[in-house]
DNA sequence: AATGATGCCAACCGCCTTCAT
DNA sequence: AATGAAGGCGGTTGGCATCAT
């Protein structure tokens, strides 16, 4: 109570748009280290001209270490319509269920892949217009009042307070008959599916409704670090391309590994502090290098046309961070962040 | 080969909810 | 209880990539 509001991005001198490769680089080291247990403050600290919620979309979004990358399979597409149809746009909870999974991505390829998939399903005499004018269509359609699924669902969605059941959305909007019906009520245990939380351990004691499932694989996990007010005095790191797909290995090939409370398992997970989170802590600075000497006269600048920044994530060799430092294995981006001049 | 149309996706915006004081 | 800060969510948009003509 009392004190001035500081809007929470003041937008004056920040950076907007994407995000460069050193951006990058210094959110991951801060949040390696220092957990975020402010997104506020953490772009001062960590040095970052953007506003907190940038960094953390972009972290939830992209740099988390246990997003799983590459195309949706079929299980997880299927899994989308099927949640979809039960909770709207409800993206957030639907993603809760798809570990490694980002809302955001998830969005993405419903409005670009399942709905129209969906919406041939539910009526597959209709001869929609072929190719892309379908798809602009398509996406007319989300908002005009006549539209088919989506826009039902948007709609839904938008009315319905965060508190509400996956059922009464359903039931609510007009979104069923868009979908196929038969194809949410054959004996899928919904559920089963929603409620993933760990049965030992009650979820969360929280008033809210919980997150359908665990739902810190994608929901922030709150890294309690001892951050102070200042700047991050950041080490100088020379980094080894490998820790990219080191670091995504925690999402790779295998789902996101569940932990015991049936989370995705993120490394930050433990406060800084405990034994666990020390153990990562050092081992990730020594993976990173953060301990090693470095060698400036490798820093460089983007190589031009190689990084193609932010792209598409195949393995190891897609990651586009590795890629900027494959480019050079010992040139150190941060070095150039972390010097303290930067990060005054 | 050039140009325009469309697809895709990362990022932004604004609102709502929750938490802290 | 009231107020404000911060986090979270869903919708929308901008820009690049790809495809079609």
């Amino acid at each position: 109570m009392g004190r001035g509001r500081a809007p929470c991005c003041a937008k004056v001198g920040l950076n907007r748009g994407s995000w460069t490769p050193q951006e990058d680089m210094r959110l991951i080291a801060y949040i390696q280290k220092h957990g975020h247990a402010n997104w506020r403050a953490l772009p001062k600290q960590a040095g970052l001209l953007r506003c907190g919620k940038s960094c953390r979309l972009r972290w939830i979004n992209y740099l988390r270490p246990d997003l799983k990358r590459g195309n949706f399979t079929a299980d997880e597409e299927d899994t989308i319509i099927k949640l979809h149809g039960l909770l709207g746009n409800k993206w957030s909870k639907i993603a809760s269920c798809l570990p490694g999974r980002t809302d955001n991505e998830i969005k993405n390829v419903w409005n670009t892949h399942l709905k129209k998939r969906v919406s041939q399903r539910e009526k597959p005499g209709d001869t929609k217009k072929k190719g892309k004018a379908a798809d602009a269509s398509d996406d007319a359609d989300a908002h005009s009042p006549s539209s088919s699924a989506s826009s039902s669902t948007t709609t839904a969605a938008n009315n319905n307070n965060s508190g509400d059941t996956a059922g009464e959305q359903c039931g609510t909007s007009k979104e069923p008959e868009n979908v196929d019906v038969s194809f949410f009520e054959q004996d899928i245990d919904i559920s089963d599916m929603l409620v993933d939380a760990p049965t030992e351990a009650p979820l969360v004691a929280a008033p809210m409704p919980p997150s359908p499932c665990s739902s810190s694989s994608l929901t922030t996990t709150t890294c309690v670090g001892a951050v102070s007010d200042e700047l991050l005095d950041l080490p100088e790191i020379d980094i080894e391309p490998d820790i990219w797909s080191i670091i995504d290995g925690y999402g790779g090939d295998e789902p996101v590994v569940s932990g015991a409370d049936g989370d995705a398992t993120v490394p930050c997970t433990a406060s800084p502090g405990e034994e666990g989170a020390e153990w990562w802590v050092e081992n990730l600075e020594k993976e990173l290098g953060l301990s090693g000497p470095m060698d400036e006269s490798l820093a460089h600048p983007d190589p031009p046309g190689q990084v193609c920044y932010p792209g598409p994530l195949t393995e190891t060799e897609g990651d586009p961070v590795s890629t900027y430092f494959q480019s050079g294995p010992t040139a150190s981006p941060l070095q150039e962040i972390a010097s303290p001049a930067v990060l005054s």
